[in-house]
DNA sequence: TGCAAAATATAGTATTACTATAATTTAGAA
DNA sequence: TTCTAAATTATAGTAATACTATATTTTGCA
């Protein structure tokens, strides 16, 4: 494990060279996640993100054995920069039930905000990870990757969920299972809206509101509270 | 469309030649679940189901344009089949409570039977689903896809779900949402179960039991009802 | 200024995801 | 039974991909 320019710390096995150490480095994360977007994993190359980043194929492969690291290296980016989110912002609520309150609408929403160029921002690695962060874990290297820890952020915003549910209702059977179904529901049911919106009652993006609700009926139901 | 051996109809766009239609295509279905389950979809490869199979590369193509659409196949066939059940164990049930009860159940758990050889069994089908159904959707091409009526079973199940739950609550305000999350969490909590342990209160794989009581926990939860 | 590290240019390999076509086998109709 | 059409095979080929290797050049910094 390294400390890198986010200010956390990701786990190193994920990449070959750390991509922050370098102004390559930054690129190869930029360009990837541009392209990653715009595209799909599945029609992503590295020839593809060197073209973009301005480099060559073989420099790409300094930083990342493969285009699974760098997926997971965005999943793990992401998960590791919300769980921080939802630390900061529930900080400064005193009443467990509104930190629980808080916690949920900052994984279910992200403000669009205006970007540095040359960075992605956190609402582009949002849609990132929404689109093809389970592919990070849905992949027949699951355990291994597992026993490296590369999944570990995302195991811990939801051990962090699940004891703010604990707070609020301590014989909650289920802490961790809830806190994964609404940490799960958040993003799939935004993909949903936009997609398959015969899957949702919120079919339009700008639903956000009504998928912040639906989320919080749930965790209010479950924990029977009225709101 | 047309009528195929599984007695209900898949969307024939799907395939080139109905693979029902001959012992060939039948093995192809056979073995590519086989291969798709085994190593993953990822690792999958026309030669290698070729080869599984005893036939040629080329024959394969004469069935499946390429594995997105034979993935597509089996994401169909296990939805509609999983409908189909849904409506056959609930048919006996009068009360709305006790169908939805009926149809969660049916949807969780699916038990284990002996195979006859060279058939998928619907455990097997189920597993796939669970391990790379998302795939089918989670794509750059979901927008066509949906266009051409792919995930149509998928929509149709949770919209039985969703009525199932109206039965129940007329005024619930997110049928559709909840359904999705019931239907959606009783396939990925099942994996996280197994592979992610932690972000679950069920650890063990025999313990469906207790996938089982969560989902109707909140289920009953949602719907403000004393199991 | 000199040196190590970083990046490039270049090349090459095995595999994949198809497509094409001619030859052979098979199944069913006349 | 013979004929025909369809199904399948055998064979071949292509463009792209996912890397790996290595020698050379550039860059940062002590």
């Amino acid at each position: 494990m390294t400390t890198s320019k986010y200010s956390f710390t990701l786990n190193s096995d994920l990449y070959i060279k750390d991509p922050t150490s370098s102004e390559t480095g930054r690129k190869v994360i930029a360009s990837g996640a541009k392209l990653i977007l715009e595209n799909g994993i599945e029609a992503f190359t590295a020839k593809k993100l060197a073209t973009e980043a301005g480099i060559t194929e073989a420099t790409v492969y300094k930083y990342f054995a493969n285009k699974q690291r760098l997926l997971q290296y965005y999943f793990q980016l992401y998960w590791t920069w919300l769980e921080q989110q939802v630390k900061v912002f529930t900080a400064i609520e005193t009443d467990p039930l509104q930190s629980l309150v808080k916690a949920v609408r900052v994984i279910s929403n992200i403000p669009a905000v205006a970007a540095d160029p040359g960075v992605i921002t956190k609402y582009d690695l949002r849609e990132l990870v929404i689109n093809e962060g389970s592919k990070a874990y849905y992949h027949a290297q699951v355990d291994e990757d597992n026993a490296k820890r590369f999944f570990a952020p995302y195991k811990s915003i939801t051990a962090l969920l699940a004891n703010m549910i604990l707070a609020v209702k301590p014989d909650e059977k289920y802490p961790l299972a809830l806190a994964t179904t609404i940490i799960e529901m958040s993003h799939s049911l935004k993909y949903y809206a936009k997609h398959l919106p015969a899957l949702t009652d919120f079919p339009h993006e700008t639903d956000q509101v009504k998928l912040d609700d639906f989320l919080l009926q749930l965790l209010y139901n479950s924990l029977k509270i009225k709101p």
